[in-house]
DNA sequence: CCTTGATGTCAAACACTTTTTACACATTGG
DNA sequence: CCAATGTGTAAAAAGTGTTTGACATCAAGG
């Protein structure tokens, strides 16, 4: 899974701080998807879409499952 | 939050156990994200959308956390 | 009646997501 | 220098999603 979420929280001047607060969710969780260590819940991502104002699907782009490494 | 997969599963003539093996899923978890069980992790949401051949955004609507209940 | 396929439900175990607390570095401005 | 803001990282604990195995109901067909 990768996703857009630096590029489309830069364009709006938003923090991952400030995304944290209007997702209801710890700023090391925001980070941690950005940084892509693992995949926000459903809810989550239907969250962070909606802070950024967009859909999903325009956030998140599924690609087979990376094996996760030590 | 709240899907269709049901319809867009019937309209498709799709059973829940073939929807589960087009997703490498247990069936029981078609069948608990059907029922408003649990929600399904992302990568999944995005199994059963590809899966019905339509989008995250279509299958999935947010709506205000229900309060879990004894 | 008996079998088969589809659906609904439960519980235990396991894997993964998220929170909390804490520390690190860089930048901006007093 | 000192404080504030933004970012990256780590470990333990708590919460959520998924699997497996089991059992129940309903409908269709031999």
């Amino acid at each position: 899974m990768k996703n857009n979420i630096k590029q489309l929280r830069e364009v709006r001047g938003i923090s991952q701080g400030k995304l944290a607060l209007m997702c209801s969710v710890s700023r090391q969780t925001i980070n941690a998807i950005e940084n892509n260590k693992y995949d926000p819940s459903l809810e989550l991502a239907f969250g962070i879409a909606d802070a950024l104002e967009t859909k999903v699907d325009s956030v998140f782009k599924y690609q087979k499952k990376e094996k996760k490494r030590g």
